[in-house]
RNA sequence: GUGGGCGUAGCUCAGCUGGUAGAGCACUCGGUUGUGGUCCGAGAUGUCGCGGGUUCGAGCCCCGUCGCUCACCCCA
């Protein structure tokens, strides 16, 4: 039995771990430079918050879920989403009691049971923010800015934001009816009508030119928004402009989560596949309430760190990692390897990253380790520098070295 | 859940109309005694995804199966 991952997981292993963390590093600045705090989760959580907050009949819930009974008969679902679980954690222990907004950053591995594809996992990595407590588009900015800031500080070029505005209830009820009447004119299998009565803002999605060509005269919700809704949605576009953040207003944007009102984004990258959202959000009103909390709107992103490391990638960024190592050490000869060891040890106590040859390894093979590695530095360690107390320590990159006291190890690399 | 493509050494792949397996990279050792990246030499590595069938003979053909992958769908 030769085993392997669970079909449609993504892991990163050396040589693009790396830069997988540095994404998630990234963008964590930009969510801390703005204030938001850490909220550590746990991955599964009872079935019907997700039911709840999610909604019943997306997609999500239907037919992506990672459900299971655990061992005390409760039903238990891995996360699909983030936002749910930070609702319910506000809510179960009263963060919304004091100053508002509420603001968290949450990062780690998402679960949603779909086939496979290039930028589509069963287990997946996002990292989030929530700004929960007040109804204010200088929060709706600053979470799109948020965003924006961490792609833009990873180098990423090729994407473009697409915002619209949902609008608050009273303008969706009055869109619904008019597009209701329209949808019911128009040409479509028993499929698609069925997609249309569960949602019927799904059309505006529909990639099949019958659709698109016929939904093309349909009602837009964005000409039915409130007075209040517009007002909102306006001031957030103004504030979008003064930061000189780009976008395009997509009147046809579509969520598959159905807790999204007002304000909604997408951030997408031209150079990926068919999975080409490396991020979205948006604000919603009624979700607090429906899982059991106060009547407070809130709003919030989440990011996809696979899918922007493969944006990273097509773009050819290169995602400097900081964690190189400083020096490596190879010691010739057992009494040396004795010494050596002590040096790397307490080298490392001091902060330092270094590595050493292992084994029995002739000085060429453990010089090519040493290349290999990456350190900066390398020196050797034999009988006559233990006797001597001197070292040469040697540049990798320029191959030159110089003579110093091992003593004084530390405060060369100090010097760097 | 529905379709298309593909499964040969650790990686990328070659293998013509069926005759029982190869390259490059990577890896290990060496090129006279203790300094890497280039060059040269040597070496190790595969139940050719799995099962069955056709055939004197199958990596090459047929059937099934599993897996990977891309797309639909959906979304991060």
């Amino acid at each position: 039995m030769k085993f392997q991952a669970p079909k449609g997981v993504s892991e990163y292993l050396p040589g693009r771990s790396v830069a997988f963390d540095y994404v998630r590093q990234t963008l964590t600045t930009a969510a801390v430079s703005a204030g938001y705090q850490l909220a550590e989760l746990p991955v599964f959580e009872d079935t019907e918050l997700f039911a709840r907050g999610v909604g019943e009949t997306t997609d999500v819930v239907t037919k992506e879920m990672y459900t299971f009974e655990d061992r005390g008969g409760r039903s238990i679902t891995l996360r699909p989403e983030g936002t749910a679980g930070v609702m319910r954690a506000v809510i179960e222990h009263g963060l919304d009691r004091g100053q508002l907004p509420v603001k968290l950053w949450y990062t780690g591995a998402f679960f949603r049971a779909e086939r496979p594809q290039a930028g589509r996992y069963r287990q997946f990595y996002q990292l989030g923010i929530e700004a929960i407590g007040l109804n204010d588009p200088e929060i709706d900015a600053e979470v799109i800015a948020v965003a924006d800031r961490g792609l833009k500080a990873l180098g990423l070029k090729d994407y473009r934001l697409e915002i619209t505005s949902l609008g608050d209830a009273a303008s969706r009820a009055a869109h619904r009816v008019d597009l209701d009447a329209f949808i019911a004119k128009m040409n479509m299998d028993e499929a698609t009508r069925t997609k249309a009565a569960i949602n019927p803002l799904r059309l505006f999605d529909d990639k099949r030119e019958e659709i698109k060509i016929q939904m093309s005269k349909a009602p837009l919700l964005i000409d039915y928004l409130s007075a209040e809704s517009r007002t909102h949605f306006d001031r957030v576009c103004a504030l979008l402009d003064s930061y000189g953040i780009e976008y395009r207003l997509n009147t046809s944007l579509v969520r598959g989560l159905d807790y999204y009102t007002g304000t909604t984004f997408e951030f997408v990258h031209e150079k990926l596949g068919a999975q080409s959202a490396i991020g979205g959000g948006g604000r919603y009103d009624g979700l607090m309430r429906q899982l059991g909390g106060a009547d407070l709107s809130g709003i919030g992103f989440g990011m996809g760190l696979d899918r922007i490391l493969l944006a990273c990638e097509a773009e050819e960024l290169e995602l400097l990692d900081s964690d190189g190592l400083d020096l490596f050490v190879i010691a010739l000869g057992t009494e040396s390897k004795f010494v050596a060891s002590g040096l790397v040890n307490s080298l490392r106590s001091e902060g330092f990253n270094i590595d050493m040859s292992y084994g029995d390894r002739a000085l060429k093979g453990a010089m090519k380790a040493a290349d290999k590695s990456g350190a900066r530095f390398s020196l050797v360690i034999g009988e006559d520098e233990v006797a001597s107390g001197q070292i040469s320590i040697k540049e990798m990159e320029t191959g030159e070295s110089q003579t110093l006291a091992i003593t004084a190890i530390a405060d060369f690399l100090d010097s760097f």
